[in-house]
DNA sequence: ACACCTGTTGCGGGTTCCCGCAACTGCGTG
DNA sequence: CACGCAGTTGCGGGAACCCGCAACAGGTGT
């Protein structure tokens, strides 16, 4: 079995291959690559069947070099593995793994059983496997605060600064339906002026979704890409 | 020569540990505090001379830590070293630190021997060192781009989603000079719906200065504490 | 069938925001 | 001093935003 590993940071790298090589006896080959660039170009003829994926990265972030990866290999089973709980990181990879895969979220401050758990259930077992810091934003029943799919892609328009307008073209939606959607929003991020004077709930809805970890700066940055390209297509 | 090294990586921890051991034979003793709240116990009464501290950790981070420790012992020296080059992280430590001490910025990424220089220049000498990369966002003179003090703190409050008249009150200006600061912020953090349909400003800013690097979530933290402070004292 | 609940949509008005225009204040220069 | 230049302030209007009210559609339970 071959793994790859994307890991820029040099110290972390070290540990997850060696704990590869000392736990996973069934592994042939290893390779490392220092950030998601070059893990997609690595993954796009290496014929991995299993990697190991840092989120934060410098020249590509590890959501996105997963999606391009899993474009073209949809079997792949990925790991990662990241420092932050974030909801948002856990709402990007979801939003783009594909049926026949598995993938898994550990944190880094896990021990080394957890981490050594995660990886042979997810690499060979082809489990989904979630932290359990994290698997608090996945229950979908839960009526207030938490975000369903319509209100997380209005959000995502928000917080990249269009107007109602635009979110109800691009959403598909009446205007009043978005300033709804909005509403709840502000409800559910907890933007509220009860104490204090007035804010300015589109600002503060924003600060919020960030000090909560519902978005982030990947987040935003492809949230920005893909409106680039919604706009070039009119 | 005692020093404190405040890190919550436990890699990045034993690493640096390391290299004071090896590399600063004038050092007796070396305590590590996993966060920022330990930290600051720690240097209470320790009696520490110099500290090395990580910016990003949970309970309590590097700025914060740093402001209550310079506040006790205004002479101590720090060596800040962080993964990320963000001009809010500049800002934030050169708005507290004091007249009789010296602080450094080094970047985790950076190799040995500029770490240990680091270390010698900030520690032993008393010297002011900043990584070059971020050493870009001090020069002043710069007169698009580079936000000046007052663009900055109304940048904080807009960013909390505060109205203009609010922050027309905390920064004791008029309205119509709130609004301008706003239209030179919105310039300077390339604000703009040239391309595409019309953009909130607003919101829009305040995407921009994230991804810029000009705010991360610390300061937002930061900012929203000092601004619950302001509100209970009206 | 009825009542009921949730989500969508239009309308209207009060507020805030964005910003052009013009007046006014310092402050340095010829 | 007159002049210009940069920063501050007031005024006013058009646009965007926040949101209550009411109507309507589709699905559920009795």
């Amino acid at each position: 079995m071959k793994i790859l590993v994307v890991e820029d940071d040099q110290f972390h790298a070290r540990y997850i291959l060696d704990v590869i090589s000392e736990e996973l006896p069934e592994v042939t080959e290893t390779v490392h690559a220092i950030n998601g660039a070059e893990g997609e170009a690595e993954a796009r003829d290496g014929g991995f069947e299993a990697i190991v994926m840092d989120l934060q990265m410098d020249h590509r972030n590890g959501i996105d070099a997963a999606r391009t990866i899993w474009s073209h290999h949809p079997q792949t089973r990925i790991l990662f593995w990241s420092n932050y709980a974030d909801e948002a990181y856990l709402r990007g990879i979801s939003r783009i793994v594909p049926e026949e895969s598995a993938y898994g979220y550990v944190l880094k401050t896990a021990s080394r059983d957890r981490l050594k758990l995660a990886l042979r259930a997810v690499l060979y077992e082809g489990q989904i496997m979630v932290s359990r810091e994290l698997y608090q934003f996945q229950r979908q029943g839960q009526p207030s605060s938490a975000l369903d799919k319509s209100e997380y892609a209005v959000l995502l328009d928000l917080a990249l600064g269009l107007q109602d307008k635009i979110i109800a073209e691009r959403q598909n939606l009446s205007l009043r339906t978005v300033q709804n959607r909005l509403l709840s929003l502000y409800d559910k991020l907890g933007v509220s002026d009860e104490d204090g004077p007035a804010l300015n709930k589109r600002v503060r809805a924003l600060n919020c979704a960030m000090r909560n970890k519902a978005l982030n700066l990947q987040t935003l940055e492809s949230a920005e890409a893909e409106y680039q390209r919604w706009c070039k297509a009119h």
